[in-house]
DNA sequence: CCCGTGGCATAAGAAAAGCTCATCCATCAA
DNA sequence: TTGATGGATGAGCTTTTCTTATGCCACGGG
């Protein structure tokens, strides 16, 4: 979990410029003079060996790599700035803030939550969905991040899917995880139906890049080779989507075969919403924990959510 | 959308300190001395004017305060290192990629997508989520992004929740928006019916972070407020999600009562997952348009995209 | 109890990064 | 053609950041 980044200031002048499409425009926002911002861009540049900007006489253009990245980098800066926020306005009011990976949080615990709130009405929730929280391949698991502060009020709690590895905190395993195809029932039986893994050949496969971070590479062709159709199927093409939310939408929308995450799709597959053809379950090391500092984990509203979690994990 | 950031590298070495627990390690860890971390974390201690660690004789803990910030400062980064890497494994291979504020995509993109993966087959797609689309308040909408590349092969769209200013882009509007309450059908029928806004004091208010940007504030005050009833029931208490899907969610689970974007939430009414039990419509001036930059216009890829998708925006 | 060890803080100088100034070049419009 | 606009460039200066060296404090073994 070592980043790898670039001058981050020059991050932060190729926002800017790239927003205004103006290296002029940019200076003026950011104080600083216009060349001052043609030296980031250029060395920016340089890093990534990677043009951003077309310089076309008068005015500058976007690179298609430039524009590509944009979205990201925007959502990367939102986030620094609100958790420079968070540290001012401090979450003071809430009695427990729970992280958890957007996946896990849709399809498992908000279904549960409501019980929760119910049976302890008085502790006041904070729920934050982050793609943070899956510690990348199950692997170099021991990057999460510890607090020994005595006072204070709030008690943040995080969900991670990883191998159990994290020293220094109370870490409780709720369940364990199997990697399964999913697809639309009515299209598991339709006109081309899904029996066999070779049949996938026929299908569309949906990717997301959630299920790659855990499989730590190319989800589908790690399932393809378990499945020795490897050869047979092309793991490769297919949509793409940022979330496994998303790719199981689209699945359930008999757009193609997705991965998913069992038990967390289990309703979906109870419900008829989303079938699992084969018998082949690809079986990460990885689980689901309950993380927490060891300093706020006899909180009450820590302890309650703990009992009342591991005991919905049982089930 | 100027971002304010206080300066990168401290906030850079401040997330490794705390991952290790160890300005040491964290030293070790970003290839400079254990002083320049000391040294970093104190100018950021005093930039933000708020203690990050407590240096216990031996070690070092984290406040509560930095604890509360670091799942976000991570998500931060990774959005950050994400960025980069794309600008390296450039999307070459999609045709059309498509980035959709969250909500948007689950509940009303996903649902309508086979259908278009049905009619062009042959178009690459890859859908990203992302919460940075919607523009802040649906005012300083200025702020997006252009290209003008004539080469490359990707086509990127984006879909935002805005006010429709965005000069340099072609845009096409998609369809306007609303804001309504919405509950449970078997909550607003249970044993405390919710027939008048006023009802709403005997339950629960379920808050996201999306709503309350989109409404450029407390979104739940505002609704009170234009319902007549702000000095009746507390707009800000109750749980709180980091997105509307969340809290559309617990909603269906009879958790409480929250705010949704019509027509996104159409669907689920028609379901019967969701009623929204009042008549109060607050009519915010944004909707959702369809941008991309003029060069990419009228490529193949994304001229059939528009198409489509102006004609699904209209049924 | 005392000293050794580990880990952070601090000060001052050195190195690097970032900025500005002055100037140049290309484009565009009149 | 000419002036205006916006970007590029190189030299030198400023500020930031890093290092080295040293001090301080807490903990633990003898």
């Amino acid at each position: 979990m070592i980043y790898r980044l670039p001058p981050l200031n020059a991050l932060r002048v190729f926002e800017s410029a790239a927003r205004h499409l103006s290296f002029k425009d940019a200076a003026t926002e950011l104080s600083i003079t216009q060349a001052a911002v043609s030296h980031q861009i250029k060395s920016l540049e340089d890093y990534l060996g990677v043009q951003l900007f077309k310089r076309a006489g008068r005015g500058v253009q976007l690179t298609e790599a430039a524009r590509a990245c944009l979205p990201r980098l925007r959502e990367g800066f939102d986030a620094l700035a609100a958790a420079v926020e968070m540290i001012h306005v401090r979450a003071d009011e809430t009695d427990l803030q729970i992280t958890a990976p957007p996946v896990f949080t849709a399809r498992w615990l908000m279904p549960r939550l409501a019980d929760f709130q119910k049976k302890e009405p008085k502790i006041d929730v904070r729920v934050v969905g982050s793609s943070k929280m899956v510690d990348a391949g199950a692997l170099d698991s021991a990057a999460i991040v510890a607090s020994h502060d005595l006072r204070s009020d709030t008690s943040g709690v995080e969900i991670h899917l990883g191998a159990g590895d994290y020293p220094g905190y109370r870490a409780d395993r709720l369940f364990g995880v199997t990697t399964v195809a999913v697809a639309s029932p009515q299209l598991v039986k339709g006109a081309q139906p899904v029996k066999v893994p070779a049949d996938l050949a026929n299908h569309t496969l949906l990717h997301d890049d959630a299920m790659d971070l855990v499989a730590h590479g190319h989800a589908w062709e790690k399932w393809l080779d378990l499945a020795g159709v490897a050869d047979k199927v092309d793991g490769t093409r297919g949509p793409r989507f940022s979330s496994n939310i998303l790719s199981l939408e689209a699945a359930s929308q008999k757009m193609g075969i997705a991965l998913a995450l069992r038990p967390l799709v289990d309703a979906d597959i109870a419900s008829g919403r989303l079938c699992a053809p084969f018998n082949i379950e690809l079986k990460p090391r990885s689980a689901y924990y309950l993380i927490c500092p060891e300093v706020i984990a006899e909180r009450p509203a820590v302890v309650a959510f703990r009992k009342w979690l591991l005991r919905q994990a049982q089930k």
